[in-house]
DNA sequence: AGCACGCCGACT
DNA sequence: GTCGGCGTGCTC
């Protein structure tokens, strides 16, 4: 029993529902160090927090350090338990969705190769330079840029960059989308003079573990990624950048369900040093932070070359011809002159597959999936249907309602127009979606096709609506974005006018001056009124207004809570059980539902939710906390409580 | 998350 | 009679 000379340290462990736990050790340990412990009858790797007294329990000793050097800051920590906080999960399920296992006992790795390519000197126009020189360096500060499409925000982050990694600090580039990385990564080679380092995960494992180690050991000073690159727990952190601010992709739905953009500002803040955001079309959340003098805004207006602005219209369906029901006839008209002349046409719809819904033809039911309250989609390429939300393809279909076996179907995708183009353009058409452009060297080779014009109109999803350039394209049409408009979410209106705006941006980016036609049943809708007169201003007027007078964020703070189970009935009882102990023992919030999710069942669970809204942060934790104790108590079987809070997917 | 313990259904 | 299904509970 000699344990005079132990030393107890806490380690933050990986562990989802706990996360700190004591050790005892007979050498000394720094915060931040990686050590391995036991855990159970497993080992495990985590991280030392700090040193601390004795306990009362017995505890265990620690295995080993993988580091003589701290890996990760004490910031870095501050900020994992902040976000924890913030959002209302155990500190340990922050640290297990936070960084992968794998790179936790990463021990060494190759050295970052600098590939040297020929640096390309840009003369920065003097908004850029001047907003570049107003994001000082030494403190936090919030920045929004808020630049039209094709305006040049890339220049003014990597110039900020540039300043800050002068000075000996390291730049954090968030990007959304991992797609859109390698036409950035080549542009953000020019400037440097060598590749930059990338981390993403769906990478290949070596050059990721490469790009976070030595971003962690301050080797190279700028790292660009996807979200999980905020994470890279870097050594000397000077500037944080966020791309495309707006993104709803950034916003994480596997626990923990955090916002990127708001965790970059939370991490900026814990490290005292700028953090700058860019849109084109910056989230009402963002605009509001503007109003509230917690955002400084930098305006880009214009474009560079001072390539016009598309031209837009839209095109009510209801009151003109519609070919094969998918193409307006001036839409059409446009689109073969746009062809003849040798440009080029992107026509946008946010649905893949063939046929978007299914009907039975006996009874006119739609065929919906069988494990989900999802109707199906009919792929002609791969002659299935499929479900959208689990993935189950059907090949023999009946009808469940009465068992018929003639269906037909309904709705075009972007496979159908993809179809009827080529009938009428043959070999100048090209389909880009999830479906045909799975991983990211299928996607870049296919944008590489159309950039080299190999097709002249390209049928796509949102996957081609974002931050590319295609000098030639003069011609947009939006075939659907009804379905999106009509979605009951209170931010449909905000990612519809985003979508629309982004889109057109793709018309017109050079000398050419665009054109951008939107079809729609409703034309009157104000949203699409906005994004024709091309008034942003007044679009975030109306938008914002309506948030406030309905209590929506970012007025009112929200949280929903998720409860699913295989039976309807037990899932609908606890929900109630659950939003009747917020009601009685927390105050400050209200309550709406519980009631069944729009979505009611995937995957053959049960999902009812319940939405909490404050107008206090700290009164809506108090309410989940409730929740989370309520429904400890009272859950049966595999019964599963999932809390978002600030959620974006509503369904 | 793992990993073990524990209590009920269909098999050599 | 056991093998194994996954519900439950704990890990310093």
């Amino acid at each position: 029993m000699e344990e005079s000379g132990k030393r107890y340290y806490n380690a933050l462990l990986p562990v989802p529902k706990g996360g700190i736990y004591t050790y005892s050790s007979d050498g000394s340990h720094r915060t931040g160090e990686r050590v391995v412990v036991p855990l159970g009858r497993r080992e495990i790797t985590g991280i030392i927090t700090e040193e601390c007294e004795k306990p009362e329990f017995q505890c265990r000793d620690i295995l080993m350090s993988y580091d003589e050097e701290p890996l990760f800051t004490p910031k870095w920590l501050e900020f994992i338990k902040k976000l924890a906080e913030y959002y209302c999960v155990p500190i340990g399920l922050a640290l297990h969705g936070v960084i992968s296992d794998k790179l936790l006992n990463l021990e060494n790795a190759r050295a970052f190769d600098k590939k040297i390519v020929p640096k390309k000197e840009i003369e920065l126009t003097d908004v850029q330079k001047e907003i570049a020189a107003k994001i000082e360096t030494d403190r936090f500060s919030r920045h929004l840029i808020y630049g039209i499409t094709g305006s040049g925000k890339t220049e003014v982050y990597l110039e900020a960059a540039k300043r800050v990694i002068a000075e000996g600090g390291q730049a954090i580039y968030i990007v959304p989308e991992i797609s859109l990385t390698p036409q950035l990564t080549e542009r953000i080679a020019g400037r440097f003079g060598y590749m930059p380092p990338v981390f993403h995960s769906k990478m290949d494992l070596k050059s990721r573990e490469t790009a976070f180690l030595s971003f962690a050991r301050g080797e190279t000073d700028f790292l660009i990624g996807a979200r999980s690159a905020l994470f890279v727990p870097a050594k000397k952190p000077g500037i944080i950048i966020v791309d495309e601010e707006h993104e709803p992709g950034f916003k994480q739905e596997e626990a923990p369900p955090y916002h990127l953009r708001d965790m970059a500002v939370l991490y900026a803040s814990i490290l005292n040093i700028p953090v700058v955001m860019g849109s084109a079309t910056p989230s009402a959340e963002s605009v509001y932070n503007v109003r509230a003098g917690k955002y400084i805004l930098h305006k880009m207006p214009e474009r560079p070359k001072n390539a016009a602005l598309p031209d837009i219209e839209i095109i009510d369906v209801k009151n003109c011809d519609m070919i094969e029901g998918v193409i307006s006839e001036p839409l059409y008209d446009r689109l073969s002159e746009t062809v003849r002349k040798g440009e080029q046409a992107i026509l946008f719809l946010n649905r893949k597959g063939y046929s978007t819904s299914i009907f039975c033809k006996k009874c006119g039911e739609p065929v919906m999936c069988a494990n989900c309250s999802v109707g199906l989609v009919y792929f002609k390429s791969k002659n299935v249907c499929s479900c959208r939300y689990c993935g189950t393809d059907y090949r023999r279909l009946s009808c469940a309602a009465c068992g018929g076996n003639e269906l037909t179907e309904w709705g075009a995708g972007t496979e159908k127009v993809a179809e009827f183009m080529e009938s009428m353009f043959p070999g100048k058409v090209l389909r880009i979606d999830t479906e045909n452009a799975s991983t990211v060297n299928r996607l870049s080779s296919a944008l590489k096709a159309f950039e080299k014009k190999e097709a002249q109109i390209l049928v796509g999803t949102q996957l081609v609506a974002k931050g590319l350039h295609f000098p030639s394209v003069t011609l947009v049409g939006v075939l659907g974005i009804d379905n999106m408009l009509a979605m009951p979410d209170f931010r449909a209106s905000e990612r519809a006018y985003q979508l629309l705006v982004q889109v057109s941006g793709r018309a017109g980016r050079e000398e050419l001056k665009g054109r951008v036609y939107i079809q729609t049943a409703a034309p009157d809708n104000p949203v699409l009124r906005f994004v024709e007169t091309g008034d942003a201003e007044a679009f975030y007027e109306y938008e914002l207004a309506r948030r406030e007078a309905a209590g929506f964020p970012p007025y009112m703070k929200m949280a929903r809570l998720l409860i699913t189970h295989r039976d309807a009935a037990k899932c609908r009882e606890a929900a109630k059980a659950v939003a009747k102990a917020i009601k009685d023992e927390a105050g400050g919030v209200s309550v709406l539902g519980p009631a069944d999710a729009d979505i009611f069942k995937v995957k053959n669970r049960h999902r009812v939710s319940i939405l909490l809204k404050s107008a206090a942060n700290g009164a809506l934790n108090r309410a989940i906390e409730t929740a989370d104790a309520a429904f400890e108590k009272l859950k049966c079987g595999s019964m599963l409580l999932k809390t978002d809070k600030d959620p974006y997917f509503m369904n």
